[in-house]
RNA sequence: GCCCCCGUAGCUCAGUGGAUAGAGCAACGGUUUCCUAAACCGCAGGUCGCAGGUUCGAGUCCUGCCGGGGGCGCCA
């Protein structure tokens, strides 16, 4: 439980957190020193159950169900709860005092970060996402790194610490030879116009076509990329052209997916070419490296191949070149050397799993990566069609982003004019882009990422379950009853729940701090999903049970306060997301 | 052949070693002169892939198998 290296510092407000603190330094004494989890859990039949005299009965070899009277008997929850009762074999039912439960509301609406406090450890996290190609499309397997990438890079950013972006682009390596070649036969002029309608496809696979049908293409390639690497101006010039074109497309399909990528962020594979020689070298003074067929290689151990022999990491390949293990190596000591990182995200896709695990291994067995120093793969699954196979346009192609993104606005908008036609133009395609793309976001996010997930347009712009449309309707639904407290000249006072769905609205929304960290440890963006729409259900189950303009006096302005808080925290959670909260739809 | 990931309701998915495994969708039955019905309430739906093991307690941890996906030397 105590953990000074915790990602998020753990709120004052949170109940649970309460209990817990309570308990600990009294088990603590009872088991005679030692820590001692009390494990307070949610529970379905109380707000919370503490679980943790089970395991310490064990340990003292004395009657679990003694053991929790003697808990509850301690008096140390008395000014917090209302009941505690001992159940079953020795779990402890808690059920808060509605005084602790309003004065932590209290605390938490007083806080403009919602109990979600800044840590007083921050560290220096680099999170390495969405990664496209020069001169290919982004097509829908850029998504989830870009997206998932996104959200960590602002909940990271939320709980306080030092978050740098990089985006690893891919532009070096052999094949800008072709497409230089390729720009050179096109004229820079025309191919300047073409890639910069997007038209990036046509280029790349142009390129390709000649490159396999063509001798003289493909020589002239090679010789350009021995040019490149040797940094002959001519072709750096060209290359800067291709980099330039790419990245400003680039940024258009970020601004359009509404991430916080910029041209700053971009860290490419070329940025790493001049780092190599070094880490090479390095490697040499460690001793790891040996030489296999003639390449040269590190051996990390557990790895096998095929026939069961060690599995090498090839940091040079037999013709000299260097290669993405190399480039990985490189790029890792520059993350912590150079930018002090002492926790790394790959935000990368499931298959790269083994390279990954060989980099990190050759890195800490070289002493880059010191104690204290982690670096993790955000690995995750892929985007299917409704055929369980890997999304692909009806020809058969990898979707666009950019056409995929679009069609998300397109259909949000159909859906909004059709549900609430007084929306003028402007409104309403505001309104369809943050729906649509929030959408699309949302469906990413909300499944555990390392699994794959089934992309389905009518159930991810459903106005029902669990999609980001249901969750902004119920904050649009707050803001109206905001514009109509206006109106009226009402306003939120002292929080005191006390109806059974108001009373469970205000519970959950204490634990939101909690929820963020948890989302943090795992890196699982989906808990936070999963919290929000449970967040909105009691929102709207509340909202159906108790009025809130139509009541008055103190429960009209509690009830308004609780609404506020509803608002404020769905709006800041799906702001984690990278989802904006429109004020009507 | 070896390694990794996944397998939970008809469908899509949650589930921190804790009580009777939960949502949503679809289906069925209700609710609106009322703050956005784009909603809510109810009802039903399960051999948690299979078999062992550890544990006071296993969907969760361990082992083996079955099914699906992915990876396994010089592309990135």
């Amino acid at each position: 439980m105590v953990n000074e290296r915790a990602l998020v510092q753990t709120a004052a407000t949170d109940p649970f957190a309460l209990v817990s603190a309570r308990l600990e330094p009294w088990l603590s004494q009872r088991a005679g020193g030692g820590a001692v989890d009390p494990v307070v859990r949610p529970s379905d039949h109380a707000d919370a159950q503490i679980n943790g005299a089970l395991p310490l009965a064990k340990q003292l070899g004395c009657n679990p169900r003694d053991l929790a009277t003697e808990i509850v008997e301690s008096g140390q929850l008395d000014d917090l709860c209302a009941a505690l009762e001992v159940a079953g074999p020795g779990f402890i039912n808690v059920t808060f005092a509605d005084s602790t439960i309003d004065h932590l509301l209290t605390e938490v609406a007083n806080d403009e970060h919602l109990g979600l406090h800044k840590s007083s450890e921050p560290r220096t996290v680099v999170i390495d996402y969405s990664a496209p190609n020069v001169a290919k499309e982004m097509h829908v397997g850029h998504l989830r790194s870009t997206v998932i990438g996104d959200a960590l890079v602002r909940m990271y950013s939320a709980a306080g610490h030092k978050v740098i972006r990089e985006n690893h682009i891919g532009d070096w390596g052999r094949p800008f030879g072709m497409l230089i070649e390729h720009l050179l036969d096109l004229g820079e002029e025309v191919a300047s116009s073409g890639l910069g309608q997007g038209d990036l496809d046509s280029f790349y696979k142009a390129a390709n076509a000649k490159f396999s049908e063509s001798e003289e293409f493909q020589e002239r390639s090679r010789e350009r990329v021995v040019l490149l690497q040797s940094g002959n101006p001519e072709t750096h010039v060209l290359w800067d052209r291709l980099v330039a074109m790419s990245t400003a497309y680039f940024n258009t399909v970020y601004e359009q997916l509404g991430v916080l990528l910029v041209d700053d962020d971009l860290m490419g594979e070329s940025k790493y070419q001049p780092l190599m020689p070094a880490t090479l070298e390095r490697l040499e003074a460690s001793g790891l490296m040996s030489e296999s067929d003639g390449a040269k290689v590190v051996f990390p151990p557990g790895f096998t191949n095929r026939d069961g022999d060690p599995l090498p990491l090839i940091v040079q390949a037999r013709t000299g070149g260097f290669n993405y293990a190399t480039s990985d190596l490189a790029c890792v000591i520059d993350r912590i050397e150079r930018l002090g990182a002492d926790l790394m995200l790959y935000v990368i896709g499931a298959p790269q799993q083994q390279h990954l695990e060989m980099v990190f291994a050759v890195a800490k067995m070289a002493g880059w990566m010191p104690e204290g120093v982690s670096a993790v793969h955000v690995a995750f699954g892929n985007v299917l069609g409704d055929d369980k196979k890997m999304l692909r346009s009806r020809s058969g192609e990898s979707v666009k982003l950019v056409d995929l993104l679009s069609e998300a606005v397109d259909r949000a908008s159909a859906a909004v004019e059709e549900k609430n036609p007084s929306l003028s133009d402007a409104e309403r395609a505001a309104v369809a882009e943050m729906i649509g793309i929030g959408a699309v976001k949302y469906a990413d996010l909300s499944t555990d990422r390392v699994r794959d997930y089934v992309f389905n347009w009518d159930r991810m712009l459903a106005f029902d379950g669990n999609t980001s449309p249901y969750l902004q309707y119920a904050h649009a639904r707050i803001c109206s009853i905001f514009r109509r407290a206006a109106e009226e000249g009402v306003s939120s006072g002292e929080i005191a729940v006390r109806e059974p769905a108001e009373r469970a609205l205000g519970l959950h929304l204490l634990g939101y701090p909690a929820v963020v960290a948890d989302a943090l440890e795992s890196n699982s963006p989906h808990r936070l999903c999963t919290y929000l729409f449970e967040l909105a259900q009691l929102f709207t189950s509340f909202y159906e049970q108790c009025p809130v303009l139509k009541s008055d006096g103190d429960t009209r302005s509690s009830r308004l306060a609780v609404c506020d808080l509803t608002a404020r925290t769905l709006s800041a959670g799906l702001g984690l997301l990278g989802i904006d909260a429109p004020e009507q739809m």
